[in-house]
RNA sequence: GUCCCCAUCGUCUAGCCCGGUCCAGGACACCGGCCUUUCACGCCGGCGACAGGGGUUCAAAUCCCCUUGGGGACGCCA
């Protein structure tokens, strides 16, 4: 069976954002899937808007989520003398024509045939003029005035194309640089792209490419085109729905992985899984599961998932993942037992890296922090006593393990007559500075004796201070 | 305006191709409850959809048509 050839191919003029994201996952998938090859194509004939830094930021995105590429980066403007070379063979072929119509003229065309009759189509007033090239002129195809170009999309289904509604696009600029149209199928011509995977905002430009590739000779590849991905509105996503760029996840806290399966499962599914590892993904993707109609990007599910496959992360790994999050706190930890220990007791209580290197800062301080309303709940005077005892208690013993701590735990609350609530809350907020946290007995066996004498005793000094 | 695409819970979706097993299943969110030293996790339960109208058929979420709604494309952008 012939290879599976698939391309990611952005235009580099911003960050990768989410819905390009997805197209790269759904090529880089499905030739994974299909033991093909992968293609990363820069598209930079832009220009004027084409930037080293979206370049670099498009590389960067997909190296975090795992992408790789097997051939490439391409870049378009190193390509600018083969895009003329088949230019010319149109023209030799009679299938390309030269206009001198000004930019001006064709607006001014636009608008009136708009208003005649809705359409808006080049009026082909250079096709046969059988003009010379020129420094102001553009080359145009010539594309076939009738008939109809059906397009088998491998999502979509099929879908006829009138030839009268496809006009004479223009293939190189003044400048003699190539346009969209035709320089992605001079490219996939030559990489032997076989199957091109992209979003369905390019259907309508299909019929022009395919008849591009018929013009040339070339075998025309299998198209599938995936829904769009809209934002909360059921618009077209943009900054407006906030953050979109994939290096922003990164910096919130989110792993790739989950990430990836957000996206992938965004527009195609699987029956009823929802979570999957990189290699599910790869195991399992295929075309024929992917959904024809948009999406909307729904943060509040990526959230849910990233705290899933944080659950299912190695503690060991999540420690060293975790690091540069700590890192933005000021606090430099290395990877060891104390920082795994502290990690595997958050594991449970954080959707992103972020919210839990923020709910472990405490086992990394000198001092605690209290929250305003914490210490104004549980540092009253009545937590003194608790407090005290278990302090005088602690100090007597040797081994901070759970048992042990359990029995002390019960000592105090024999001592003092409170229920053990009363007595945890408190203690809680005295080690971690907050309401909310870990069990307590896996804090203080955590932090060890010393430190939790210290915050115990900062504590009571606290209590008796503001009362 | 013209062309194209799409249409199941608020959202992502299964089911649709090969009509009956669907008074429509799962997930997120939301609301209860259980567990419990807090918060989570986990578990149990609840709320909640086949856009509307016509056909075809013994039978339609599933097939056909229309309407409506949404999206996309109409660039010397990609």
């Amino acid at each position: 069976m012939e290879t599976v050839i698939t391309r990611f191919a952005p235009s580099p003029t911003g960050y990768l954002h989410i819905g390009g994201a997805r197209t790269a996952l759904f090529n880089w998938l499905y030739a994974r899937n299909r033991n093909g090859k992968f293609i990363l194509r820069i598209e930079n004939t832009d220009l004027q808007r084409s930037t080293k830094e979206s370049t670099e930021a498009i590389f960067e995105g997909l190296t975090w989520l795992g992408i790789d590429w097997d051939e490439g980066p391409y870049f378009q403007t190193d390509r600018f003398d083969l895009y003329k070379e088949y230019a010319q063979k149109l023209f030799d072929a009679g299938r390309a024509y030269y206009c001198r119509c000004t930019p001006e003229e064709l607006e001014a065309k636009r608008k009136i045939s708009l208003e005649r009759d809705g359409k808006v189509k080049y009026d082909g007033t250079c096709r046969g003029k059988e003009l010379s090239p020129g420094d102001d002129t553009v080359l145009r195809f010539a594309a076939d005035p009738s008939g109809n170009t059906p397009l088998n999309d491998k999502v979509k289904g099929g879908i006829i194309f009138n030839n009268e509604d496809i006009d004479d696009f223009i293939i190189l600029r003044r400048d003699g640089t190539p346009t969209y149209n035709f320089a992605v199928v001079i490219d996939d011509v030559t990489m032997n792209v076989n199957t091109v995977i992209r979003g369905d905002d390019h259907v309508s430009n299909t019929p022009k490419q395919i008849q591009i590739y018929k013009a040339l000779g070339a075998a025309v590849p299998a198209f599938a085109h995936a829904p769009m991905v809209l934002g909360k509105d059921k618009s077209r996503l943009s900054k407006r729905h906030g953050a979109m760029s994939v290096t922003a996840y990164r910096e919130m806290g989110y792993l790739p992985e989950a990430l990836i399966n957000y996206l992938v499962r965004l527009g195609w599914s699987y029956g009823d899984q929802e979570f999957f590892t990189r290699g599910d993904l790869i195991e399992k993707f295929s075309l024929e599961h992917i959904g024809r109609s948009a999406g909307v990007f729904d943060p509040d599910k990526l959230l849910a998932l990233n705290g899933e496959h944080i659950r299912s992360t190695p503690v060991s790994e999540l420690a060293e993942r975790l690091i540069p999050f700590l890192e933005k706190r000021g606090i430099h930890e290395t990877p060891g037992p104390y920082l795994e220990k502290a990690v595997e007791t958050l594991v449970q209580r954080s959707k992103t890296l972020e919210e839990m290197a923020e709910s472990a800062v405490f086992y990394f301080s000198d001092t605690v922090a209290y929250d305003e309303k914490a210490a104004a709940k549980c540092l009253k005077p009545d937590a003194a006593e608790p407090v005290r005892v278990l302090i005088e208690r602690l100090e007597d013993m040797e081994d901070f393990d759970e048992k042990s701590l359990e029995d002390a735990f019960k000592d105090v609350m024999e001592k003092t007559g409170l229920k053990l609530g009363k007595i945890a809350q408190p203690v809680r907020v005295a080690l971690t500075g907050r309401t909310a946290s870990p069990g307590i007995f896996e804090i203080v066996g955590i932090l060890g004796k010393d430190k939790v004498i210290r915050r115990l005793s900062d504590a009571l000094e606290f209590i008796e201070s503001s009362s």
